[in-house]
DNA sequence: TATTGTTATACTCTATAACTATA
DNA sequence: TATAGTTATAGAGTATAACAATA
């Protein structure tokens, strides 16, 4: 009888290969994975500063600020300058972002769902709800 | 009602604070997490080449071995030329090796269950049931 | 002086390709 | 010549700290 393996290591096999299973769709995109986190973000609100970005999808303020660049020449969000406070930036999602987005996502999850099929169907949806409840920290 | 968070967000971030969680642990136990890594897969069964053993953990061959030279050094594994074939290296954890290794998994995996306690039992038995049959690829 | 964002630096990981030793 | 392991090189990713602009 195996001995449970260790979670991290599971998880992170796991994510590993969902990562190589979405990098060319996302290619295919011409997105990043963190130009995908950062939309995925501000689809689902406008934040008010790039160090809330970060915090939000767990990654330091120097680390988006190219993907932030990129993400904004490609005009896939808008950033401009609060005008109450001419330090902090102002983010959103612009409509071809949210396009962009939407088509990446629909395609991600396409994916997702063959991978998931392999679960009986309760098991699935417990997955969900448990991996949904831990990331929520 | 919000939509479903992609999969490999949800899980990457969840394996981030998990790793976070764990690598105060395997300082104490003056292990890296590829020696870890190592040190469990060699756990379970000797290996006879280091590149199965690189396979089996996912790492590419030249990844793991500054890890084999530390872990080796450190007497927690032996690595003798095969006298059948002398370019390969037959690998086994020593028994130190299994008690550094044991030490290190209790500790972890007491502050995983403290993790896992958020989940109604029945979530938390099919999300693990989940886990590792999605991990096992 | 404190805060937001930016740039610069160094450091760690990783991937690729040469190299050695055995077969 | 083919294979297991090793070393060397370069590239990507990341963290830290210094810097500029604004408050």
């Amino acid at each position: 009888m195996a001995e449970r393996p260790d979670l991290a290591a599971m998880l992170g096999g796991l994510v590993r290969s969902l990562v190589a299973l979405e990098t060319p769709v996302l290619e295919e995109h011409r997105l990043s994975m963190w130009g995908y986190v950062v939309l995925s973000a501000l689809d689902d609100s406008p934040v008010r500063t790039q160090a809330a970005l970060a915090q939000a999808i767990g990654a330091d303020k120097t680390r988006i600020i190219g993907t932030l660049d990129e993400l904004q020449d490609a005009g896939l969000i808008s950033r401009e300058p609060d005008p109450a406070d001419r330090r902090v930036r102002l983010l959103a999602i612009t409509e071809t972002g949210r396009e962009r987005r939407r088509a990446a996502q629909d395609r991600i999850q396409a994916k997702e769902e063959r991978l998931l099929a392999r679960l009986p169907a309760a098991d699935r949806a417990a997955f969900l709800r448990a991996a949904q409840a831990l990331a929520a920290e």
